[in-house]
DNA sequence: ATCACCAGTGAATCGGATG
DNA sequence: CCATCCGATTCACTGGTGA
């Protein structure tokens, strides 16, 4: 795998050359095919400085439709199973590309709005300022386990959901590369901050991520800042030559340590029995709900004994406990079962977290039957 | 013509019967056929109630385009020359009907997102809060003088230009028909506010507007409060049977109420991770307390790190590890926390106030941002 | 009259490991 | 392939009740 490099040609070519299932996360920010009319003028008369490259010219929409199908085609069968893809447009090629993704098999998982902060806006007053373009986010196919690291989200959010809908600046300024002459280097050069999120949100550092309609190589640098590995594909020199530049200005910048996120589901696992075994709680202890309507004794294999209405007994897990004293599906039965501290009332999940930071301590001793018994 | 009046059968027959070129413009909002799973419960355990109601299953894509096409065919004959068409959908179904509108020679002029205010949570943390949803509004033909109210647009944007993405709430409380069971009486009712704002963008009082799937009948609703001539299409009597009562009830009078945008909220939120996610910020940036005495690293997703005394590590949001630094139960971590600026220390609120203020050089008119930027 | 608290709800493609 | 079990997971808003 030619890692860490740009390819030169036909995407979908280079792409079919790759071995298949090799590649973790694909970005994609294809030509949108615009079919715009004559020249558009400011109020002011100067002129807008449109996207009229020549290979964002498709002579029809079936045209679009096959080269859009060629390289999904091939960005499929690249992909892991459980990779993900994501690719951006506007009202002119989201459908077609949306579409052909699900003519495919691609799942997809959500469509997102980069809302964009500083719209051009519509100068003839003919229409609502188009002020968005759309993302879709799509796994291989339904049965993916798709990497969503849903905690990095909520954190980036100040600890509320992430949504559908971004807010964030268009590339200008200094972000935005400049060619020989001080022109821009590339019509539609798209915002890091973007790919920040996308890179943050459904990769982890060492991941593989492919563009291959690479440009001034976005993707490419903030990969490389936050240690993913990536691989670029363009057919034009001019932009092969400014995103190589600008990647080699680029560094690895970001610390191993604070790129990690933590996921409650990816933490090791500890039975409930453990507890017990390790002195945290004795058998015969009595756990209570948060009301205190429902009480249950700890037994010495790790489940719990209730009392029924009918004199009888009871026992299962703590989860299975839980869920029977609510008349629930299920229930966590951490976060749900107290034991008594002195006058206070704690959820066993306490206990967890206490041997679970005793155990970091010491991996030596306790790490491979934690590992073993995960 | 059958003005103001509901038919009761199957829109595309129904359309196909009425005269050609007899519409101005058409709001449809069709089945999005979700293809649910199993049931899905909130975190508390309650059932989500969703919508599995049997007209919006199809067995398959290809069955979900013929039946689109089949209806937008006739919806395009139906149009007057100059007439527009509104449809709305979600990732479920959007790129299916972007495509045939295309394919059948309507002209995309805009896609509008419906940013909802109040969305249903992703409850299992599993993907971006579905958050939106996303209207077309397509020409005939790219030959269309298509109606727009430009100045009313922008009038009710406070004089801005309405941009693509609009914010409104979901229709809940007293705007919620329901059964005689107290029940919703429509799994997907639409809000008054959104057809207002396509019916006042796209139309003419005395103009004819249909909706071939009129279900609770808010089309006609607020096209009789706007004094537009309206026509309703439904296979369903239960349906029929509300949205007579409803608009018999309705006057033919314009709320002023309804002109407003939800009204702006003092300031907006930040999130602390935007100031990564900008540059504003770099990760491992060392923050510290105003007297010097605690220290914490920035992670790439928004969290601080700071060391414990035992050697580990501890992470969270600004508020948080600014309160367990001082034993507090709470702080305000953006006064707290301070980056070095040169030889100085600046608290981190001011690079939040830089960035407030850049956003607020391009103000988001169309809504709001209320809670969520984002 | 006001406030605090609780319950309910909205177009949702909403697990993964183990045996 | 299927069955079983563990256990992680929610935001904004409305309306009712009781103090």
């Amino acid at each position: 795998m030619p890692l860490n490099t740009i390819q030169k040609g036909d995407c979908a070519e280079i792409m079919r050359s790759l071995p298949k299932g090799s590649v973790d996360m694909i970005f994609a920010d294809p030509p949108y095919n615009l079919q715009l009319g004559g020249e558009l003028h400011r109020p002011d008369n100067s002129k807008v400085d449109a996207c009229d490259d020549h290979w964002d010219q498709f002579s029809s929409l079936k045209t679009y439709d096959d080269f859009t199908r060629e390289w999904l085609s091939a960005a499929r069968d690249l992909l892991t199973d459980d990779g993900s893809i994501w690719v951006i447009g506007s009202y002119h090629n989201i459908f077609r590309l949306g579409t052909i993704l699900q003519d495919l098999g691609f799942w997809v998982l959500n469509d997102i709005v980069w809302r964009k902060a500083n719209p051009m806006p519509n100068f003839r007053g003919r229409r609502f300022t188009n002020a968005h373009e759309t993302l879709i986010w799509a796994a291989k196919s339904e049965k993916s386990k798709y990497r969503f690291n849903y905690d990095a989200m909520k954190a980036l959010n100040e600890d509320v959901q992430m949504r559908s809908d971004w807010f964030l600046p268009l590339c200008t300024g200094g972000e935005r590369l400049k060619d020989d002459n001080g022109e821009k280097a590339h019509p539609t050069q798209k915002p890091e901050a973007l790919l920040y999120r996308v890179l943050m949100a459904s990769t982890l550092p060492g991941d593989t991520v492919l563009d291959p309609f690479f440009g001034t190589g976005t993707t490419g640098a903030v990969a490389k800042k936050m240690k993913r590995n990536w691989i670029g594909i363009d057919r034009e020199d001019s932009y092969i030559k400014a995103a190589t530049k600008r990647i080699a200005e680029t560094k690895a910048e970001i610390d191993n340590d604070l790129l990690q996120t933590v996921s409650k589901r990816e933490e090791q696992r500890i039975p409930f029995g453990w507890l017990i075994e390790r002195g945290l709680l004795k058998p015969g202890a009595v756990l209570t709900d948060p009301k205190h309507e429902h009480t249950a004794k700890v037994g010495a294999d790790g489940n719990l004994i209730t009392d029924t209405a009918d004199g009888g007994q009871q026992r299962g897990s703590i989860h299975r406990m839980g869920a029977a004293a609510q008349g629930a599906p299920s229930c966590n039965g951490w976060t749900y079962w107290h034991y008594r501290d002195g006058k206070n009332y704690q959820p066993i999940d306490n206990l967890r977290q206490k041997l679970r930071t005793e155990l970091a301590k010491r991996p030596d001793t306790t790490g491979t039957e934690a590992r073993t018994l995960q």
